[in-house]
Formats: structure tokens, sequence, C-alpha cells
DNA sequence: AATGAATGAGCTTTCATTCAT
DNA sequence: AATGAATGAAAGCTCATTCAT
């Protein structure tokens, strides 16, 4: 039968959304297996069922965020472009909003990042990166051109666009209360023009100055 | 005699020490009362009486790991030095290196914020930028020398240098593992002069560019 | 089937009987919730998934009590008999019995009573006459026929009986000892003709003097 | 030195005052150590140098208050008087009034009855009626002159008699809630009146009929 | 005589997991 | 495929009691 089988995989789809809010809102020690069950309106048992145990379904969790993480920053950096400047900020844009967009997300691989994917057994070392890992070519084209410096190191450029997407993504709240009467605009989107003069003034061989750099 | 009150006040400190290392080994909620008493050589009663319970532990760590990064930093805040320049790079470095040779508050503070100091009810909406409060005074008196540029948003200023602090600092290991081959010297050190080649090239009137800057 | 949800109630059930039992014997404070799962035969996490906590199956099994209570007594007093006397007889007799019978929802009601319902935050204020509160309409009745004493305090006279029936059954050991040897029959059974003769006396207008009052 | 000495039994009484509040407000097992050594302002130590251990001073505390029970009625009970009536109301009085201005002794020693003196090993069997003991000389005067009917049941007018204020006493919160609007004068006077009157209307060769009985 | 510090046993409660239908 | 009932291990916490000064 069609219809069980069909059933079956909405149960397993309900068990990772609530899953994926559950363990973003409370960590993985904290998180509590009958909470997951109550939020998706599904049987504890199932999840054992589907999942063998609390840990299973936190890596599971875990392992599909970071496929969606690494996908959706995959379409821009396959296309060849002829600007490495705009590409470069395309990317980081993508990036960016990525996680804006996912914030449960975001909250989960932190902590478990912190949690040094103890629990898991899987290697989180460079997930702060995935999605940034074309930039190396887009990069190196670049400076053929003569966009960008020569002595751009390319690791830290790389890790210091990942830290800053991540740090003010995390800090939204904080970001929001601090600037919630002086500027106009969106707070994520001045935060990114923000990050963006901070690497290209950097990195261009001229300063990029003032104006907005756009998608 | 004094000898008793010494030592609870011992027994109390050994049960900070000791409640440190596993909330920061293991976060809150999977953190045991047991481990830290055992590890402390002290009675879980002793816990109970001198810190209320589990929550009243963990409020105490965070609190004075708070208080020590405050004062750490404060010191060269409250001189006032000659060249700008120096008095910024010096406040970052004494922030970077105090995150340095604190790992442990690190994970402590990080877990917290990232729970929005949920279970603690404590306000860290701004923890990550103490020990940085003093920045504004210093950047604005280099602005009037006509040594910082005058469009440098300090607030973003500032967060960007306690994230790319706190970013690096935490992801010691995966830069070890990335840069161990290629680089010379020390990794934080090297992390260290990459970040403010980043915030000052995007802060001074001429390019800082190469030297490196000494403390 | 429902053969799951019978055995569900079925343990509901054996966790209040265990429970009322373990209560009536220690007293809330001093009994023991291990004590409860084992005289029940039930795993102890069921008593926290049916009660909450300790002191909810504790109100659970005190109220259940209160309402069996106030069923038994009803019957009687709903009913329009012709003789007044009798009828209060018969009322005090069915609260006398219902007492006797459950000595160990007593010994619950009274500890209770004694704690001002401060564990629970339940209104203990009236329990003592509950299933006595239909006396008020008996009595007036027998006023206008003229059977017992205008003069006749209400509220006193139901406060006394409820006092004496409450006092004579939880001190049904002294008694038992006291009376062991001199009185044939059976030793609540007097005590219950003590109490109506007492009662009588000091509210017909004719003395019952000796004759037993029967039902 | 006598300093010492005196300061000892200093402390011991303010132990015992302080236990004696606290195991009347919590029962023995709800009591806490810690609370009557903090009550007294003593160190808890001393309450186990003084009196072995949680039992012992409960213990002390019951024989204390029964003591003094014992010795407020003897004062009356041992005199000779001409009027058996106005001898029986003024015992009764006296032993009403003592309960009345003692109820921290009558919650803890009711709770000690329905405990059986478990946790002590005490005989509490008879405690109910201590200090009504003389009774039965006094009531024997009575028949014999003629004011007292001859089928008065000693022991059971004894029991009645301790019932009823007992239960009056320590039903004094419901009494003064019910009667506060209604009634003009002292409720624990109107009380005692009810239960004088409730007596001798069931002892009396002729009804006391309506004047009050006064000491 | 008096006390602050310390303890171990045992309490209530929680949790991930499995059984039986 | 799905579920309500059940469980044992272990967690946080409390208590009466004793040690050392």
């Amino acid at each position: 039968m069609d219809g069980r089988r069909a059933r079956g995989e909405a149960t397993r789809k309900r068990l990772m959304e609530s899953a994926e809010r559950v363990f973003a809102e409370w960590g993985f020690a904290a998180a509590r297996v009958d909470e997951i069950a109550r939020q998706a309106g599904i049987n504890k048992r199932m999840l054992y069922l589907y999942y063998g145990d609390k840990e299973g379904i936190y890596r599971a969790v875990v392992a599909q965020n970071l496929q969606r993480l690494l996908q959706e920053v995959e379409l821009v950096a396959t296309d060849d472009w002829d600007d490495p400047v705009a590409q470069v900020a395309e990317t980081i844009r993508r990036y960016f909003y990525f996680l804006v967009h996912h914030d449960a997300l975001i909250r989960l691989l932190q902590l478990e990042m912190l949690n040094g994917g103890k629990g898991t057994g899987m290697a989180f070392e460079a997930w702060t990166s995935i999605g940034l890992n074309r930039l190396d070519g887009i990069l190196e084209k670049g400076i053929k051109k003569g966009v960008f410096r020569p002595d751009v190191e390319l690791n830290c450029l790389v890790m210091t666009v990942s830290t800053l997407c991540l740090g003010f993504v995390s800090r939204r709240p904080i970001l929001e209360s601090v600037f919630s009467d002086t500027e106009a605009g969106d707070v994520m989107e001045n935060s990114l023009q923000h990050i963006l003069k901070m690497v290209f003034d950097g990195m261009l061989m001229v300063p990029s100055s003032l104006s907005k750099v756009q998608s």
C-alpha cells in the first residue's frame, strides 16, 4: 500500500521538523524527547522506530541542515561571472541571508560546534565555512584580474567572512536593541553592508568607499 | 580562630572552580552536580548550602567570569595614551588574549549567550563587548587627532572586534589544523595580527599595510 | 481495544488505594512515595504521570474521600420522613458508621484538618460537618412539629454532633480498652447510643430517657 | 562556674520553646531540626547535646506539655466544694480555657494522638482526659446528693466532655467564621456555655435550662 | 558551653527507552 | 503504521546527624 508509506514519510518529516525546533531551542542535552513527539503530534514510539534513539534523530537533523546550507550557496558558486567583486558580494550575501532565514539552524549548529561534535561523532570542523568553499576560486580569479590585492590571505578571509556573518546573525537581538533608534532600514541589511565594506576595504586595490554593494 | 571560616571559603572556591570546568565542558543541562562535587572533592551538600541549587552555582560561575573579563581589559582602557592606534591595538590584544587564556570561560559564555540567558535570567545582551566598552572614547580621540576616519561606525566596529576575537579563539582547533603546515609562528598570534589588520585597514586614514602591531 | 485504557485506569486506582493507606498511616510529610508505589505494585513513574507529584496524589486522595463522605450521607438526607427524631437519628447513625468503616479516611482528614489544608490549599473549613448539612432542614421541620425545642442552636448542634462522632470514632482504641470488661455489646454501637442520648436529651421537649433509638 | 550552668539552662529552655512552636506547626515528620535551632537562635549542635536527637526533644516537648495540662486542672480538682454543679462547671471551664490558651499544645497533642504515639513510644491512650480524672469523685458526690442522675455513665461523660472541649477549641477558626455575624460576645465563651448546657441537660435531675453558668 | 563546616543516606522527581496491543 | 502504558537508572535535592575547633 502506498498510502501507508506516504503516511510514514509524513510522520518522519513532522518528527524532523519538530526535533529541529526543539533541539535548536534547548540544545541536545536539555531537549526532551517527549516534547519533540508532542510538538510533532506523533507518538513517541515512532521516533525510536525511525531514528533509533535521541542521538539518532539529532544527527539526522544536523546532517540535513548542513546539507541545506551547502545546496543553497552552491547555486551561485558554480556560476561563472565576469565581475569578481559582484560574485564575491553575491556569495557572501547568499550565505548571510541563508543564515538569517534559518536562525534555528544557526543556533543548532553553533551549539553543536561548541559541543565539538562530541555527542554525534560528526566532523564539524569546517562547517562554519561550508558554502564559502568556492570563494577560493573566485578570489584567485580576482587577483589575476588585478581587482584584489595579491597578499590577501585566502583562508583567513574565508574564516573572517564566515565568522562575521555568523556573529552578526546570531547577535541579531543585540543589534536590534542597539540600532533600533539611530539607523534607518533593516538591521540585518545594514549589518551585511558593514561586513562587505569591512571585507572589501581590506582586499580591494582601491577602497570600495561608500556605494552600497547590490546583488 | 579563623581556620574554620577559611576552610569554608576554600570549599566555596573549590566548588566554583570545579563547577566552571564542568559547566564549560558539558553546558548547563548536561552538567552533573555529582560530577562538580566529585571533582571538587567536596560533599555535594555543601554546594546546596553555599549556592542554593544547580542554577545558583551556575549563575555564580557566569557572573564571576564576566567580572574577571571586565577587570582584565579595564586596566588598559583607563589609561591615557598618546598614540590612539597603539591604545586600540593594545585593548584588542588584551581582550583577545584574555579569551585565549580562558577558553573554558569562552565556551561557557557562548553557551549562555546561545541560551539567551534563559536559564539564568541574566542580561547577557552586551557581554560580548564587555571589556571593549572604553573603545568608544579612544576612537573618538583618534578621530579628532585625524588618525581614524570620521565615518567609522563605532558600534559596528566594536561588534566586529568582539565577534572576530571570539570567533577566532573559539575556532582555534580548526585554525590549527588548517595553518599548521603553511604558517610559521603561533596560530593565535597570527590570528590577532589578521584581526588587527582587518580592523585598521578599515578605519585608518592611511592603510596600516604590513608592519606588525606590537603592544 | 480498550484493554490498555482499562489497565491504565486500574493502575490509577491501585495507586490511589495505596496512597490512601500510606498517607493515612504516616501523614503527608512522613509518607514515602516509594512505599506508595511498592504497595500498589506499580512503577513509581506512573504516579508522577497520573498525579503530577506527591502533593497531587495527596489532594486526589483527600478530595475523593470527601466526595465519598458526602455521597454516603446524602442518601438519607434527601428523603422526607414523617418522624423527625428518627430521621435525625438515622442521619447521625449513617454519619457515625461511615466514619467507623473508614478509619483510614478519618485519620487522613483529621491530619489534614490539623494541617489547616496548608499543604493542599483546599478549603477544609467545613468538612467536619459535611454530610450533616441537611440536618438544618430536618431540625426546622421538627421544631415546627413541636418535637424539638425551639431554642436549639442549629449550628452548635451540628458542630456538636460531628465533633462527638469524630471524637468517639477516633478514640476507639481508648474506648475499647476502657469498656472491654464492663460493657456488653459493641463499643461503637454503645458510643453511638450515648451520642444520640446526649443530643436528644438536649433538644427534645421530653427527655428521650432510656429506650434505644433504632434506625 | 554558675554562670555557665545558668546559660546552659537558658539554652535548653529556648530550644524547648522553639521546638514546641515548630512541632506544633508542622508535626513531627515535617518539622525541621534546622528550623528549631534557627528560631531558638541556638546552634544546632546544642540540641543534640541536650536532647540526643530529634525524637528526644520531641518527647521532652510532649511530656512537658502533658505535665502542664495535668498541673493546671489539678488545682481545682483537689479542692472540696459544696456545690457539685459549680465544681463540675469550674473543672470543665478550667480544662476548656487551658486548651484555649495553649492551642499550640493542642495541635501537638492531637497530632501525637493521631500518630498513636508511634514516633515516641509513649502511652497517650488517656491523655485526652487528663485533667478530668478527678471528675469521677465529684460526680459520685453529686449523685449521692441527688443533684445528678444516677444513671450517668461516668466514663462516657468524661470522654464526652474532653471530646467536646478539644473539638470546639481546635475548630475555633471554623466557629469564628460561622458565628462572627450572628452572635455577640466571645466565640469561645459561647462555645463553653454550649458545652456546659449540653452536658448538664444530660445529667441533671432538673434541666439547667437557661441561666449562664458562672465560675 | 558553643559553633561553623561537613557528611551519607535517602528523598522526590525526571528521563530516555521499551512493552504489548 | 501506530499507540498508551510501563519501566529502571539516575538526576537534583534534603535531612538528621557528627566533626573539629
